[in-house]
RNA sequence: GUCCCCAUCGUCUAGCCCGGUCCAGGACACCGGCCUUUCACGCCGGCGACAGGGGUUCAAAUCCCCUUGGGGACGCCA
């Protein structure tokens, strides 16, 4: 795919790979725009280059700078940095101006005064004639001086083929009859799209260009802007799209789209990162990737062709075994802000958090079902589940657990180990099973059915903690007669 | 409508470039079982795909063509 010829070829700078990401910014940052700015990111990273930010807010009618705030917020979220910028195609106006002076000049533009409803016309016209409608070329060899109100149209060549030489699908010819003479300036003096990206990147020295396939089409005109300037047309790569369920281009409907919304939900950046990536990229059989291991292993030629369903279930599921994973101190302040919500503040590093987080990892999806979790560790139980005490909370019951409490009570050692022994000491004498003891204590101490391993638990819970909650729960017992 | 892209289990994918080792491998989900103090984790097993048709070849998931299906672009949006 990115064999050596085609690099050498292309990217005459060999000694650096530069790539963007180029948002507009007309909204939050959403997953696909996010898996396009991570594989620029990470082809960068892997290859030693360069990576650009670039805010592509040229339509001012639409840009907004809640939604540049929005993507900055993601991004720094993912952990994605940059380079070099943020650009601005706001402030860069006269940059491109120069650039189209040059293309009129040289005989590459023109002035055009057609009005919206002769383009209309126009376009009506050739659907009618079967051809794929465009603009008709009124103006193209009018000469027109500039006047209030006109465009300025790139002079598109009328014969041969324009071909698209891409790193991922190979070469895409089309031909120049398809590419009409597109607007390169509004009437209100503001660049367009193509012919500001193609002058960012001359300009910014970008070699390597990832972007969605949805942009195929614009490659051709693109390419004939290069040729035109009199530029080295860089190195692209088409990566496929990513489609909802009902296999349509993503958007709000298919569900949580937004990159902070994951954020919120309790996904880590790392796992989301992951999902992405191996949604139209492969090494092999691996699923699970770490940051480190993706920019050491990410390369442009196993990503595939075909669009990507996205998969809400997989990416939950990743997102737990990166959170099983993790270092209990890495996730301890990602974890706080969830706990800050049910109204526990906790110390980053102590102990407790430590010892919560770390029997909480195997048994949470999220960051969220996480802090569920831990909840009980900060807070003693206030009332105890109904079904359980009818299940365990019995008078038979009442003297193991008492039994129980004055042997912890008497112990040094608070580890696992040592807590099995006192366990397994206390069913040798009363001769009741390991569950019979264990379910009455894990009530006592969560005031739950569900939760982490009771000796992993109690360690982590602490002596003190560990005996008040079951002094308490024997009064109750006492008390309610069971 | 015109042009362009794509096509392996329900989904993400390995394999395809360099045809035989593939009656197609992994992951998620789902279903069984094991482990077990609860819930998870983990482990074992099951279900499940080369879109269809033509070629080329001793041999095709792999190469070629057509059909079908899906997606994208066609804007004084990016």
């Amino acid at each position: 795919m990115f064999n050596e010829i085609t690099h050498i070829h292309r990217i005459t700078n060999m000694d650096a790979i530069i790539t963007r990401f180029p948002p507009s910014p007309t909204g939050y940052l959403h997953i696909g725009g996010a898996r396009t700015a991570l594989f620029n990111w990470l082809y960068a990273r892997h290859n030693r280059g360069k990576f650009i930010l670039r805010i592509e807010d040229t339509d001012v009618a639409r840009s907004t700078q809640e939604s540049v705030d929005a993507i900055f917020d993601a991004l720094d979220w993912l952990g994605i940095d940059w380079d070099d910028g943020p650009y601005y195609q706001s402030r860069r106006f006269d940059i491109y101006r120069e650039y189209i002076d040059r293309l009129v000049a040289s005989g590459n533009a023109y002035y055009c005064t057609c009005s919206s409803q002769e383009l209309e016309a126009m376009r009506e016209a050739a659907k009618a004639r079967g051809e794929n409608p465009k603009y008709d070329g009124t103006c193209r060899e009018k000469h027109l001086l500039p006047t209030e109100g006109a465009v300025i149209r790139f002079k598109s060549p009328q014969m041969g083929n324009t071909v698209v030489e891409d790193g991922i699908r190979g070469n895409i010819v089309f031909s120049n009859t398809e590419i009409d003479d597109f607007i390169i300036q509004r009437s209100d003096g503001s660049p367009m799209y193509n012919l500001a990206v193609v002058v960012d990147d001359i300009t910014m020295e970008v070699n390597t260009i990832i972007r969605g396939d949805d942009h195929i089409s614009n490659t051709p005109k693109q390419i004939l802007l290069y040729r035109a300037l009199g530029a080295n047309v860089p190195l692209f790569g088409h990566v496929p799209m990513v489609l909802g369920n009902d296999r349509a281009r993503l958007s709000k409907r298919h569900g949580a789209m937004s990159v902070t919304a994951y954020r919120e939900m309790g996904y880590l950046p790392d796992a989301l990162l992951n999902y992405l990536v191996r949604l139209g990229w492969s090494h092999g059989d691996q699923e699970f990737f770490t940051r480190e291991e993706l920019i050491e292993k990410f390369s442009l030629d196993h990503i595939g062709k075909s669009a990507g369903v996205f998969n809400p279930e997989k990416l939950l599921a990743l997102n737990a075994e990166h959170i099983r994973n993790a270092a209990e101190e890495k996730l301890a302040p990602q974890l706080l802000p969830f706990l800050a919500e049910k109204g526990i503040s906790a110390d980053v590093s102590s102990p407790l958090l430590m010892g919560a987080i770390r029997t909480l990892k195997p048994r949470s999806k999220t960051l969220i079902e996480m802090a569920d979790g831990v909840e009980f560790y900060f807070k003693a139980p206030e009332t105890y589940e109904e079904k359980g005490m009818k299940k365990f909370f019995k008078p038979e019951g009442l003297d193991p657990v008492k039994q129980l409490t004055d042997a912890l009570e008497r112990t040094d050692a608070f580890d696992e180990k040592s807590l099995e022994a006192v366990f397994q000491s206390i069913m040798d004498a009363s001769g009741l099973g390991f569950g019979k003891l264990a379910q009455p204590v894990r009530l006592a101490l969560t005031g739950k059915t569900v939760s982490p391993g009771i000796f992993e638990m109690i360690a982590a819970l602490g002596r003190d903690e560990t005996i008040a909650r079951l002094r308490r729960a024997i009064s109750f017992m006492e008390a309610t007669g069971a």
